[in-house]
DNA sequence: GCAATGACGCTCT
DNA sequence: CAGAGCGCCATTG
């Protein structure tokens, strides 16, 4: 089993209309921090693959550009046929349209938030 | 096994 | 919220 399959399968369960983040995507398939591995693993993804890689985004609630232009617009588009709004700047407001996992992380998240660079950019 | 890569995230400015 | 910097980590060469 890899990490691949995991990140499959939560992608898989995203409710239609809603969206989930990297880093929540990340999380929920044990991966942890590794958000960029979902990025790539989703971009192994294969054609003709019924995974709903369209609801997964970044944490500013925006579609990710890609190598090929263009395809972050048919992204876009398919969430507005879920129902999901996009601004003029094609983001989505995430206090709305975010996916909320089964496990939701405690909000007093013990010292394990060294995410970043911590410091001073 | 080591080095480079990348659909990212978090914090500070 | 947007931009700039550094960090994390699995996959690939």
């Amino acid at each position: 089993m890899t990490n691949y399959e995991r990140i499959y399968a939560v992608v898989e369960r995203i409710p239609e209309g809603r969206v989930a983040t990297y880093g929540q995507v990340a999380a929920l398939a044990g991966l942890g921090r590794a958000a960029r591995q979902v990025g790539y693993a989703l971009h192994s993804l294969p054609d003709g693959s019924e995974l709903p890689w369209h609801r997964v985004i970044n944490s500013r609630g925006e579609v990710s550009p890609r190598a090929m232009p263009g395809w972050d617009g048919y992204q876009r588009h398919l969430l507005e046929e879920e129902g999901v709004e996009l601004d003029e700047r094609g983001r989505v407001d995430l206090d709305r349209f975010r996916w909320e996992p089964p496990l939701p992380r405690p909000t007093g998240e013990k010292g394990l938030r060294r995410s970043g660079s911590r410091r001073r950019a």
